[in-house]
DNA sequence: AACTATTTTATACCGTCGGTACAATCATTT
DNA sequence: AAATGATTGTACCGACGGTATAAAATAGTT
């Protein structure tokens, strides 16, 4: 991801969020991010493709702060509550959830199809994390708990949209979990349930693996473009961590642990993103087959 | 509503839940409706009022639908879903559904105003039925309850869109019916909620009561119009609904049910969206309060 | 420094869209 | 038959997403 494609992306999330997809042309991206419309058409082939790579783009950040959340705590249903949090707010102020439903009603049957990978994705991701949590004996009701959880969520968000605090999105998403477990508790006992554990699995043309030597030159290369203050530290990590991902069976708990200090290193730096996709990479590798 | 009008608004209706809303333009709906453009802007003032008239007219239809199943049936779990289900299909397999999030993200802030009201009366109807049929002790949770309820419903017919079978929807609708009954009894138990009772009542513009007379008047002129072999029935249901509107307290219970078989004799007839604007008229003056 | 390759810019242009204006025509009422 | 109002056809507007292209700026290589 270049640099500069970076902040065109910035520029239009901002006014995306601010005014809405459809209320916000090109002309006006071209405007805030002070580029010509012959490099937009550059970078994205279309407003749609710029939409999807800022979705992408938050998806990927996300994704990376769950997985840190996860490392090195024990699970249940705080960690599970958090790592919902963190996605919704990294999708600023639940705004891009809208994005999310714009796209799905812009017409375009290929955005369509994108959202609903990503809904589904989703739904799988939370019928994993609620068997996790909540024990073997759920699994055949974690599906339909899923799907209950997020269309609960989805009400207390959009009915509510003016939420400023943490503490409040915090609390609308432990009621839903306590709800949850509650209609868990229910299922099991009636023995009811609509969907098949796994179902919301898609045929996914799975991306190939990053190869552990390329993700490792990558955090070597990071840790030099850092500012002199931090630098020392960084390549402490960066060797470690790359060393680790050398051997024959890294020590994952170890390699979690810093990751995630050295991943804040770059806290505020220009190649912040650029870290985010690397770190993405690295996670991947410790876990090919989840969904996150 | 003119006839010619409901005719436009069929077309338009046809044509946005094939296509959808933004893939449907204006020149489509006046090729399918076979008028012109001026005819069109002379209805409605834009391709947005267009879509508000296809929601109001649906919603009006099964609010009727919905007071004609309440009449002479004990409330009760399964009336409720019933009721809830007439909502669903009368939004052709729920894709008026997609419309109504179409409007959402237009961008038009009149339009989400709109489709806010709507989205909190829904909302209001289901929390006061809740009440009605889990009786008082589910009040305080009754809100949460209803929003959540929407809020499971709506995963569970966005995920499998293809519902064909009245079977499958009302299968989905208890279950779902099901789970809120374990949300109250939780609720209840832990003594938890997020929301105040009667959150969802919109300061609403309430429309002038309709006159008794009026009503009156507009059904004995609407028997008249009944083919032959239905006009004399007709007459003998108006003559009497007539007549009881205009005493001092008309026997509500007795209306109700000759409503519902009058209301049928214009099945298929060309005024059938009329007479069902003026039943909606009806039971509004036989509850003037309640939100439908 | 000079040459090359790539990116970026500026601008003109296309078709489509929602919406407006208006004179001509049609149908209904009185 | 006159008058009124609805309907038609057509031309037009500005804004939109997207394309094309030649000129200018920038980066990379020798």
């Amino acid at each position: 991801m270049n640099e500069r494609k970076q902040h065109v992306l910035n520029a239009a999330k901002r006014l995306f969020l601010e005014n809405g997809f459809a209320n916000t042309s090109i002309q006006n991206i071209l405007d805030e991010a002070g580029i010509s419309k012959g490099t937009f058409y550059n970078y994205f082939n279309s407003k749609n493709e710029c939409l999807i790579s800022i979705i992408e783009d938050s998806t990927e950040n996300s994704s990376v702060l769950r997985e840190e959340l996860a490392a090195g705590r024990q699970d249940g249903p705080g960690l599970l509550a958090d790592q919902i949090l963190v996605r919704l707010q990294m999708n600023r102020e639940q705004k891009i959830i809208r994005l999310y439903e714009a796209i799905l009603h812009s017409g375009d049957p290929d955005l369509r199809n994108y959202m609903k990978a990503v809904h589904l994705s989703e739904l799988a991701w939370l019928e994993r994390r609620l068997t996790d949590v909540y024990g073997e004996q759920s699994r055949p009701f974690a599906a339909d708990a899923a799907l209950m959880h997020f269309g609960m969520l989805g009400q207390y968000l959009q009915f509510a949209p003016d939420i400023t605090s943490t503490e409040e999105l915090s609390n609308r998403i432990l009621f839903v979990t306590k709800r949850t477990e509650a209609l868990l508790k229910d299922m099991a006992e009636t023995d009811e349930h609509l969907l098949e554990a796994g179902q919301f699995v898609l045929s996914a043309d799975s991306p190939t693996l990053p190869s552990p030597r390329g993700v490792a030159a990558d955090l070597l290369r990071l840790a030099d473009t850092l500012p002199s203050e931090r630098r020392e530290t960084g390549r402490e990590f960066a060797v470690f961590l790359s060393g680790e991902l050398s051997e024959e069976r890294p020590r994952t708990a170890l390699l979690k642990t810093v990751a995630v200090p050295f991943r804040r290193l770059f806290d505020g730096l220009p190649n912040e993103s650029e870290v985010r996709t690397v770190m993405s990479a690295l996670w991947r590798l410790l876990a090919p087959d989840e969904i996150r």
